[in-house]
DNA sequence: TTGTATGCGTTATCAT
DNA sequence: ATGATAACGCATACAA
């Protein structure tokens, strides 16, 4: 066992003054170029390496940044915080994660725990309570202090801060115009109550498509499902009672159920139904046949969000530049679902 | 914007000494009540909180975990670290994630990177290129220094550390054993030859059963896939050129890839070949039919694994207690892919 | 060229 | 009951 070398145990060990070890060791011209070797001959024979902390507390920043994000078993989460993981690892910071679990609590409490100096900023996606009661007293007294903060996906406008959000009202409006298109006019919407900002915009953007080629919109070729309860019967009667030619979903469980129970009910994909999910997951591409999805970039969207952090943080006055809401263009992938 | 407050704000407002407000607001009873009164009434007006990183290098612990794994998107690694979040939350510790994305260099740097002071411990699953070199002195060096260390499911057996493993071999057996009980022999491995460790006892597994139920051993029967590469020719072939009654895989998208394509060509599943896969994730979960799988107990896993860790890091001596690995039992689902 | 002193925010020990 | 001081590990302005 040979724990952590200090300066301090440079200093001593070398019989000169910690300053000077510091200085030898940043390779300062203040000191000669004898005792700068010796000393960093001895610090590299003991692995010497700066504590962290001390650095942090000293320079008043951790190079650490919060992501708290309200699921890590999804595939966009996931995928988004591996855009932020390797994009801040390279800038040298580390991330610290904390999961929402959908739970405003949860989001309160460890970003508070966060708050209290571990991190320089956060990174975050609204957890599904918080959007329900639109409380966001706890991110306004963080922007407060002075602590910035990156939002992605689902935000908020009632927050000032920089922003990364999808396109989702074009994309939404891209996706039934293609079912247009291909000749579909009764054209369902699977969605949630959850996913609030989002789910929404991609409503309007069906609704708006529908709209523009003057198709009646039909509330009942609406479905809200509630998110992670067996939805089976629900699918199953929605499509028994009404009469469907596509269907937009806003996740790919969604849409890789539906595809599934439609099949056994006797229809084909995409001959006589056709199918679209937000999310290009696995699930999209290993299902038969295979989904035709939207992409929502997710590493992308991370990298991005990271970007802005970072740049903010780093920027001599926070202050000064204008908060910057980054859209990323999501993509229609065109596979087995649809008739293309 | 109303920047964090410090002890010294406080005392310097109130006239009175740092460490009389360290004292009032740990509720000594050194302090008069008036005192401790005033102190901590304009403590929480001002919402004071004690930063953490003085914290920490006054305590020597900084109450985080590090955290290194070769991948995030990939739902077994997904589910183990929602288990390590959640365990170590709820004791008060933050989780610092570095993927490694299965390099051994990105293995090195992140954990030399956050050994400098940032974590008191860390839990990792080796990197496919570290299994292949076979090269830890980064992780002995890391345990010299006094580091605890929880390995799990890609370990070592020449790392001195807590681990937590899945019993590869007893269910990979089991698996195979079900397959011969209900009427196959022709029964084939699909493995990869990236995760060594697991890997190699899970084909062990598969010929114990073989063995046990006097079926000889056919190498033609196992095939090895390259990782993250489209196998789909490899696999058709394989199908092509053996004939088979029952599929082990490795992995979930092996499994239902093998379906898929088995199915194309014109075999029925479970009828004429079973399948089982190991993981339990969506993919299998949505798959027609619904895969048989192992569960290998993800969350459980990464509950335990930060459970040893912190049990470790909390005693007072940790060189006492000898280093334990613990075996978290997979579990058998069978759905549609076998005959039950 | 080297060393001393100060401070980052906190706590603990030792005065007063 | 309250305060001064040292220490955690490091960097830096200022002395010598």
């Amino acid at each position: 066992m040979k724990p952590k070398i200090t300066l301090k145990d440079i200093a001593k060990e070398l019989d000169v003054s910690i300053s000077t070890v510091s200085k030898a060791l940043k390779n300062s011209k203040e000191i000669s170029k004898e005792t700068k070797d010796k000393i960093k001959a001895f610090a590299k024979f003991y692995n010497y390496r700066p504590n962290n902390i001390a650095l942090s507390l000293k320079n008043k920043r951790t190079k650490n940044i919060g992501v708290v994000i309200p699921d890590i078993v999804h595939h966009f989460f996931t995928t988004v915080f591996r855009g932020i993981e390797k994009y801040a690892n390279e800038m040298g910071y580390n991330v610290i994660v904390c999961i929402s679990d959908e739970s405003f609590d949860k989001e309160v409490i460890n970003m508070e725990m966060l708050a209290n100096g571990s991190i320089d900023g956060f990174i975050l996606s609204l957890s599904a309570e918080t959007q329900k009661k639109n409380d966001f007293t706890h991110l306004k007294e963080l922007l407060d202090q002075g602590i910035p903060i990156v939002l992605f996906d689902r935000i908020s406008a009632e927050i000032e801060c920089d922003k990364v959000v999808l396109n989702d009202f074009e994309i939404a409006r891209e996706a039934v115009s293609h079912f247009i298109a291909t000749g579909s006019k009764k054209i369902a919407l699977i969605t949630t109550e959850r996913y609030f900002n989002v789910s929404e915009s991609r409503k309007e953007g069906y609704v708006a498509a529908l709209k523009t080629n003057e198709i009646e919109v039909d509330n009942r070729l609406i479905l809200t499902l509630p998110h992670d309860r067996d939805n089976t019967n629900l699918i199953t009667e929605f499509f028994q009672h009404n009469e469907i030619e596509a269907i937009l979903c806003v996740n790919e469980m969604f849409a890789v159920q539906c595809m599934s129970i439609i099949q056994q009910l006797g229809y084909a994909v995409p001959e006589d139904i056709s199918i679209i999910g937000f999310t290009d997951g696995i699930l999209s591409r290993y299902s038969s046949p295979k989904l035709s999805t939207i992409a929502q970039h997710g590493e992308k969207m991370g990298e991005l969000a990271a970007k802005l952090l970072i740049n903010r943080m780093e920027s001599v006055q926070m202050v000064e530049e204008p908060f910057k809401t980054e859209v990323i263009n999501a993509t229609l992938i065109k596979r087995g679902s649809t008739i293309n």
